[in-house]
DNA sequence: TTTCTAATGGGACGATCGTTCAGGTAGTTT
DNA sequence: AAACTACCTGAACGATCGTCCCATTAGAAA
């Protein structure tokens, strides 16, 4: 990695890093429906046609938003489970806390996040970041019984955008129980 | 019932009806991003200002076509389980078989569903509209372990939402041991 | 028949959209 | 120094958007 390779393509990269960010925040706050060169911009603070330099389409800007937005959750799925390796936990803890912050605090985020899989069920190119956090889980996890894991992942997702659609989102404490019961072996 | 109360306002509804089934059809087909008052009124055959006469505004034709939607969905539910106690069955075979008719010839009708999903999840309003087939669910069936009804429950979402995204859509054998698993007693 | 009302549809207005262009700035190379 | 390149940005174009207006038609009520 050399320090400076061009300086200028280095700022242009943060500017484009920048823009990502705020198209994803304008997906958390309003959809995908709302993006438009316009709103990124005001969004990101620069100029509407800096987010037309630097993504030839406004295509490109939302693909880009949703696969940068699949890493992290997929980053987070990676270190969710080592954190919970390293306590020697099966696990119900993390993914019920995990499952509330993501209906709570984060619900925004999530709903992004399933946007995405909708924009991918219709976008084939979308397919493999979309599917990458259940391709983290599935590589990192033993698989002692494959249907019983199909499960856990489908019960999962199924929790997740029932909770979405709740008046006010689970607590922990309500998820424990349905999460105990995906993952106890039998 | 009055045969004829107004021919006028019969044929109003008609055409209100023919709107929403068109625009059913462009949300099939190119998503709720793809519904205008002009995509619908092609679709259906009839001027533009037909569309927003009918409807007092755009949002409220989507919503409209979205509820339209999700009745037909929760009348689908009530027959299925009805179907399956007439034959005795405990309906592992009818939910698979309905799960891979959602996925395959039906898949764009499922993510007409799932962009309802995402709606409700941001307008309250739509929510009791969205949870109408749980709700047809939860009270047809016996609940002998509530938690295990909710594990199925989002079991059936998360296999729908998954199964949207995989590159071809699974079949009824794929999806039959899932199933079985998940409404296994134990 | 006359009056009233609901539905219809052609046309157009202003707003907003994605995108282009051309000039300007600043860092890199020669 | 000059030449080059990448990034930046104000302004504007054509297309499309939601919505409104108004004249017309046709069924209901008088």
């Amino acid at each position: 990695m050399k320090p400076q390779p061009d300086g200028r393509k280095a700022r242009g990269e943060k500017r484009r890093a920048e823009i990502i960010d705020a198209a994803l925040r304008v997906i958390e706050r309003d959809g995908v429906a709302g993006v438009t060169h316009r709103t990124v911009a005001v969004e990101a603070g620069v100029p509407t046609t800096s987010t037309t330099y630097h993504f030839s389409s406004l295509d490109d800007l939302l693909i880009a938003t949703l696969i940068s937005c699949a890493r992290d959750m997929a980053t987070e799925v990676y270190w969710m489970i080592d954190r919970a390796r390293s306590r020697g936990s099966r696990g119900a803890e993390e993914v019920a806390g995990l499952l509330a912050e993501a209906l709570g605090p984060r619900r925004g985020r999530t709903m992004a996040e399933y946007e995405l899989y909708l924009l991918a069920a219709r976008r084939p190119e979308l397919r493999p970041a979309a599917r990458r956090w259940l391709d983290v889980l599935t590589s990192m996890v033993r698989h002692d019984d494959e249907v019983a894991f199909r499960v856990f992942l489908a019960g999962i997702d199924g929790l997740l955008i029932q909770g979405l659609i709740d008046d006010e989102p689970p607590s922990a404490e309500e998820l424990r129980p349905v999460v105990d019961y995906l993952l106890k072996p039998r």
